[in-house]
DNA sequence: CTAATAAAATACCGATTGGTATATTAAGTT
DNA sequence: AACTTAATATACCAATCGGTATTTTATTAG
């Protein structure tokens, strides 16, 4: 054996991250991931199948940051209400201080994945079921616990809220301010205050 | 003189817009053009400096075929309520049958554009902007007109309406399927009934 | 201290990229 | 019909792409 494989693998998927997240997977080369890294193509092909590889395991390295974020701020409260406001509070910071240069992987991905990168699509779809199906359970469980309206349709709130804050999110980026962020913002808690008892 | 110049670039720019729309920009090249037009290379730098050129054409082409489109259904119908309907309507018929492959020029050039691509961005943020601006209008003339309740925020509305819907359009295009925006679709029907008198 | 081995570095590959310089061709003018 | 000129086609360019084969280097086992 020869110095650190799980090391140098985990410094590949760390610095292309960023890069396929701001410059897309067709920009991003290989030769991209070897400046940012200091490692040679010897290294990552040592390590990788092929770039595709390298891409997926970013890709899944990004919602896995967001996604672990996410669960913090969840966990930071109570009652459905404020799970759902601490997560609409997340992603205004992440537009602020960005934990992954380059906006939300999640959304990337998909605009990247949807016709082209076959290889990504069913890691994407999958990683919005997920963040879906969070939503839909914290609603659901608020309703439970007695701090959400019982008629209200999860499913349709977690679909209104995941979609309207990628959407808000792709707007500010390209606007390069968070003026219309502030607007989603307001509106989205002002749902959230609608649903809630 | 010699052949149909405008004829050519009309045809670079109708062929090159739904590969630049489906591919994304670095992903298009021209031999790509070069094979949809049938026309060679030489034409295409004949009538554009540069690959950047043809793409800002083919973009600015795209958001006047949506805008266009959106107008019609817009003068068709003559209170703001039935105006805001029909936008989303037109948004769920894009996605059945899109008139342009790809999904939304406007949502996929501002993903790309965001980060790279600078001779984009400021297209698509004054395109996003005449949207969102449309949205305002209508919202405000049916306050004027006795359509909506007055103490509705306009601009607040617009900022929703087209966050939601792009999020909502990204979301079902990578998924392959309309159930997200149908659910998205029932929320802002409902809200649009919310503000109408 | 050496041999074995696995990881990383280097050198190379054909294919493709955007772009340009030149040649050809089609149309308008006289 | 000959000439001019503008538009398109062809031929070519260096640079870069993803990927592979080979060599070097670091580490561990004996």
């Amino acid at each position: 054996m020869a110095r650190n494989p799980e090391q140098t693998r985990q410094l590949i998927i760390d610095k292309s991250l960023p890069i396929f997240n701001t410059k897309g997977y067709n920009a991003a080369s290989i030769s991209d991931i070897t400046n940012a890294t200091g490692i040679t193509k010897g290294a990552i092909y040592g390590n990788f199948k092929n770039k595709d590889e390298v891409a997926t395991a970013a890709f899944e390295r990004g919602v896995e940051i967001v996604a672990s974020e996410i669960g913090k701020r969840v966990r930071s409260v109570n009652t459905a209400p404020k799970k759902l406001n601490a997560i609409v509070n997340f992603y205004e910071e992440y537009l602020k201080e960005p934990p992954i240069p380059g906006g939300c992987p999640v959304l990337n991905s998909s605009i990247e994945a949807d016709d082209s990168l076959p290889f990504l699509r069913s890691k994407v779809i999958r990683s919005i079921a997920l963040l879906k199906d969070s939503l839909m359970k914290i609603v659901n469980r608020g309703i439970i616990e007695g701090q959400v309206k019982k008629d209200v349709d999860a499913e349709e709130f977690a679909n209104f809220l995941y979609a309207i804050v990628e959407g808000a999110i792709s707007v500010s980026r390209i606007e390069g301010d968070g003026r219309s962020f502030e607007f989603v913002k307001r509106f989205i808690k002002k749902q959230i205050q609608e649903i809630s008892l």
